[in-house]
DNA sequence: CGTCTATTTGAATGTACTCAAAAGCGGTGG
DNA sequence: CCACCGCTTTTGAGTACATTCAAATAGACG
């Protein structure tokens, strides 16, 4: 079940078989049924969570109740409330299963220790924060510059495994619009 | 002149005399009068920007003529185009002085030789990028969940320094919004 | 002083939202 | 296996937020 998080690591940085162990002994592996709660807004965010398997949604509920989607994840991605993560704070969002998901789940304290003992995850995690800061920075030029049907062709076209795995309701709230507009675009689109 | 960039290096790294020998020598202090281009859609994305003095703006056109403003930048902080810098592409953004600035420049190559033997730089940039994708993803937050008039209220509240030195009509491109529109927001509120 | 751009104002328009109701779909229990 | 329940998706009417276009005013710069 590690191999995949190995493979991640491989991407950037190369690890001695010891420094694997020494990684891998700070990851618990979970299993987060389809709709559970992985991280609820208020409670302390502690983990960064590797996906192995499934799919898992970040979303944030304003004070009128409405959901807007920050992320999906699919296998291989990272995913956590990283503000409150890197600064040890009660998250502002909350993190659900969209399906039957397998996550390896790093505590920001094990973290810390491993960024000591194995500097070489410094680059590592540059990289991954370089990675997510121009993917959106990428989502914010799209959503200040294109219409809506523009940005969901753009997610289709750029998700295409995110799409299928998820409803139009979550999807619309990743482009920041209501569920009935994204259905209006669709009938639109089809009648093309 | 470079005392401003040490200062900021120190807030996450602490560099010994000859590791910041080595890194000033990476640096070229360049002077932009208000209104030049640090950087061009197009063009070659070799380096990244700290600002010693000035304000600097980010910017992007789209397809059909729209500015879209990305982020701005004052004394102490960094700015390029990321996406492009951190993978040697041209620049799909305009970087230009908004008043007379002064910015130190480092360039790709010479920032990856430092990574080498500065290792410590990895967590500066580690740290560097963590700060910057967390305010792009409250800023997504915001985008998402308010309306214009409590986006606007909410830069000048954090942004201050900045709203006192750039127009409104880059203030109403950063909020996505038109400059007209913005207007009418501000007489709403001085209606009040 | 004149020019150029930013800002304001207003009217007409468009994009996206709200509310409501119906239809579709998936999961669950009898 | 079917019926029901809850949630998602669709559809439509009315509305609100924001844009476009045009023109007047105000400011900044050379």
């Amino acid at each position: 079940m590690k191999e995949l998080i190995f493979a991640n690591l491989a991407k950037h940085i190369s690890l001695t078989p010891e420094e694997k162990l020494a990684f891998a002994s700070a990851l618990e592996e979970k299993i987060f049924p389809r709709k559970s709660i992985l991280l609820k807004e208020g409670r302390p965010c502690t983990d960064i969570y590797f996906v192995c398997s499934g799919t898992v949604r970040a979303y944030h509920i304003s004070n009128d109740g409405k959901e807007s989607t920050l992320m999906f994840a699919i296998a291989d991605w990272w995913i956590t409330d990283m503000y409150c993560f890197v600064n040890s704070m009660p998250a502002m969002i909350y993190i659900e299963a969209v399906e039957d998901s397998v996550v390896l789940q790093l505590d920001k304290k094990l973290l810390d220790h491993l960024y000591k003992v194995i500097p070489k995850l410094e680059r590592f995690f540059r990289i991954l924060m370089q990675n997510a800061y121009t993917r959106e920075q990428l989502r914010m030029i799209e959503n200040l510059s294109l219409t809506a049907e523009e940005r969901y062709d753009r997610f289709l076209h750029k998700y295409p495994h995110i799409a299928a795995q998820v409803t139009q309701k979550q999807i619309a709230s990743y482009l920041g619009i209501t569920a009935e507009f994204l259905s209006m675009i669709r009938a639109r689109k089809a009648g093309k």
